[in-house]
DNA sequence: ACACACTGTCCAGTAAAACTGGACAATCAC
DNA sequence: GTGATTGTCCAGTTTTACTGGACAGTGTGT
């Protein structure tokens, strides 16, 4: 069953002719006989009753036709849902990790705007989680695991970790060369909500994750800040490879254990617009997405 | 943008691999892979990214794979709709115009009963309108103008007329040669809700419905008695052709003013179910179509 | 009553897809 | 590394979609 065929089956409830449907769709009207009797030979039933003057729907005819209006709204709804207008226009609220966004993302938004003049964007960076409903944000991008919930996510693949150290603090305890070597060792806890989690070292163990109890000097409950504490000496971070990428390069930091890194996390868009998305926001996940593509494994 | 391209792209979206969708599918991962392409390029957007080891979906190709499932399931129940077993088994309730019935109906009824075995037919003939509703009947035909309601109707065709009388009446009376002989003629009053409407000789004008007054000797409310009171000799009644014209053939009833026959009747079939008609129901409809289609023009 | 216009169907041939198997570079597992 | 497997590309082949014209049947207009 296609689709075409339905259409043909509902022009021809309208019109009553075949040679006006076929017109209609634009074929000829042996084309249109034809795909009127495969249709109804592949349904085994006569959709319509045929005389030279008038066509007329049977019973199943009848049947047919009354659902397949809806079904075709629906479908040229859909096909409708990605061509529009050329340049987007209106608002969008977006929330991105703040490294990411100033790394990736703003260098970037020039280029967006450009396209799009008409757009405006309206850009909070934050770590923490954002109440999407409550806040009216359209979309965030969040790098971690997804807490189910009635929003919709769309995963865009997992960054690899990497075990990083400062050179200052290379200097004072040295380099572990082992997971033994942990327990003389200083990590720096990251703890989104400053809850009672003990400090770990987490490395995966063949398919499995493990957690090294650790010892920390500092806890901290920023992405920012746990950087600027490795950076300081304080500990051992676990970061996101292509975001240390470049620090690493330049030395201003060492990586550590690179047979031992963290799960990976995953990285994901998350909206909460059901299925029916805007479709200023649905291209401007698109043009996230394509800016988290080269980053992701 | 066509059902099967949808179809692949939920299998794409599901396993996650081309290999494994065109797999699904039975065709070759050469074809899966450009109908997807094909799709993206008629889309104007990306809907996966594909590395070698994993196909994954695009913030597009989510949206749109959320939306194609509802569509496809609605398509396949569609599809469904119309095989099913072979043979009908249930209760239909059925109520039919009594000389329709009669004639065209009972007479043909063993045929269907023979090719379902475990159907249940409850056929009641009536003329009066029914409450389809509220006594659960399942259809019923209708014969003459539809007064719109919730109901669903589906037009069989029109019926023609003719104006007859008996012999004993054109023994008593003569036949009338023109309209303006009806003034010394009779009509036979046929008024299904016994009003006040007035007694008279409905004809053709061209494309419009005249109403000539006449005199008449008797009112009835059901079509036995209309051709009753015809046999009887007290007057002209105007019937569809198809149940007139075994008497007429026979000599029982004399066709007057061949040339002024009055408006042609719709047949219809009006049944209570929406869109969802069960299958027994709809075969029945469907049969009962076919005996109808001989009678109209 | 007659020719006429027009219906839907049938029947060739033709153009256009759908589809396949195999070759290929890229990638992950071992 | 090596081998297996991924998605894509590229030929050729089969299948289908489609067309124009002929046809019988049927209302319309004169």
């Amino acid at each position: 069953m296609d689709l075409e065929a339905l259409r043909l089956t509902l022009a021809l409830a309208d019109l009553g002719s075949i040679t006006a449907a076929a017109a209609r769709l634009g074929l000829s009207k042996s084309r249109a006989s034809q795909r009127l009797q495969a249709l109804e030979q592949e349904l085994g039933v006569h959709l319509f009753t045929r005389t030279t003057r008038a066509v007329r729907p049977t019973p199943d005819g009848e049947h047919l036709i009354q659902r397949a209006r809806p079904l075709l709204a629906e479908a040229d709804e859909l096909a409708a849902l990605f061509q529009g207008p050329r340049h987007l226009k209106g608002k969008i609220r977006v929330d991105l990790p703040t490294a990411f966004a100033r790394t990736a993302v703003i260098p970037k938004l020039p280029e967006l705007l450009a396209l799009h003049p008409q757009l405006e964007l309206e850009l909070s960076t934050s770590d923490r989680r954002v109440d999407l409903l409550r806040e009216g944000v359209d979309c965030v991008l969040r790098i971690g695991p997804l807490h189910e919930s009635s929003l919709t996510a769309i995963r865009l693949g997992i960054l690899t970790m990497a075990n990083c150290v400062s050179p200052a603090y290379a200097l004072r305890y040295g380099l572990p060369r082992d997971l033994g070597d942990l327990a003389q060792h200083w990590i720096v806890h990251y703890s989104p909500t400053l809850t009672k989690e003990e400090p770990a070292f987490e490395h995966l163990e063949g398919d499995f994750i493990s957690q090294l109890p650790m010892r920390s000097l500092l806890t901290v409950n920023s992405i920012d800040a746990y950087r600027a504490a490795c950076y300081a000496g304080l500990g051992i971070i676990q970061v996101p490879r292509y975001g240390a990428a470049e620090d690493l390069a330049a030395g201003r930091l060492i990586e550590v254990l690179p047979a031992h890194p963290a799960a990976p996390m995953p990285i994901s868009i998350v909206h909460p617009h059901g299925r029916q998305v805007p479709r200023r926001v649905r291209v401007f996940m698109t043009w996230l997405a394509t800016l988290v593509e080269p980053l992701v494994s």
